[in-house]
DNA sequence: ACTAAAACGTTATGATATAACAAATCATTT
DNA sequence: AAATGATTTGTTATATCATAACGTTTTAGT
């Protein structure tokens, strides 16, 4: 799927983040290539988390580039957020999968979206807590 | 522990609600009873959700009443959001919970707080949708 | 070129959340 | 009871996140 110019702008200002970015963060960075207000930044962003090439973080009201080249996978992400060093791990388990599952059919529900994030520290920032 | 007058009239809003309230929903309804502005209902919030008798929900914004009479409990929750009905059905599984140990362990991440939230559509409303 | 759909520019506004500070209340010790 | 310190409260203002609405431009398919 070919991308317009300003979802590419965001995308690739995603992509070269070093942490998830807000939407105004973004709104700010990309003021110089012509970015006036936030619906231009909304919209992009609507269409690229719809792809799937970018995943919207609910407990941080944040956006990140997807780790996976092309994420059409329909495996629920986990996300392993570190609160120091913000730093953000995007993977997919299969145990946490097997799980999932498990709790959908036992209810019987039916599902459209999962979010899983967890908040935390990584291995390296527990390191440094010395 | 001992609620103030505050906590316990968010506490009680919340376990009367049919489903999660926003905290402007709350505060409107409970203007009659002598809130005025929003942070007396975030301080309520954040109180209780310390206290775990409350759950945010990040993918709606909105506040619950703990399904567990007193959830003091480190597992962590699911959250089953009808997107029709707009109930939230809470519960643990310990499939899932082996699934975020097994993360965890395996990336090293100290957790701190796990979010897990599925959205679709419960049982009931599925068969009603025919 | 014509048309329909999609994307864009812009303004305004809605929705969610917190900073800051003064006043009141509560619990504990004297 | 008075003094003290901690917590809670009331209030105003403002920060942060997100979308409605509407007119224009661009794009893709015929």
């Amino acid at each position: 799927m070919k991308l317009t110019e300003k979802q590419t702008q965001v995308l690739d200002a995603l992509q070269s983040a070093a942490a998830p970015m807000s939407a105004y963060e973004l709104l700010d960075e990309l003021r110089e290539d012509g970015f006036r207000a936030p619906p231009q930044v909304y919209r992009a962003l609507t269409k690229l988390t719809e792809t799937g090439q970018v995943h919207r973080l609910e407990s941080l009201n944040a956006f990140i580039a997807c780790g996976h080249s092309h994420c059409h996978q329909q495996t629920p992400s986990v996300f392993l957020i570190c609160q120091h060093c913000k730093q953000v791990d995007e993977l997919q388990n299969d145990s946490l999968r097997q799980g999932l599952a498990e709790v959908t059919q036992h209810q019987a529900f039916t599902l459209t979206q999962a979010v899983i994030e967890l908040t935390g520290t990584c291995e390296q920032c527990e390191q440094e807590l010395d």
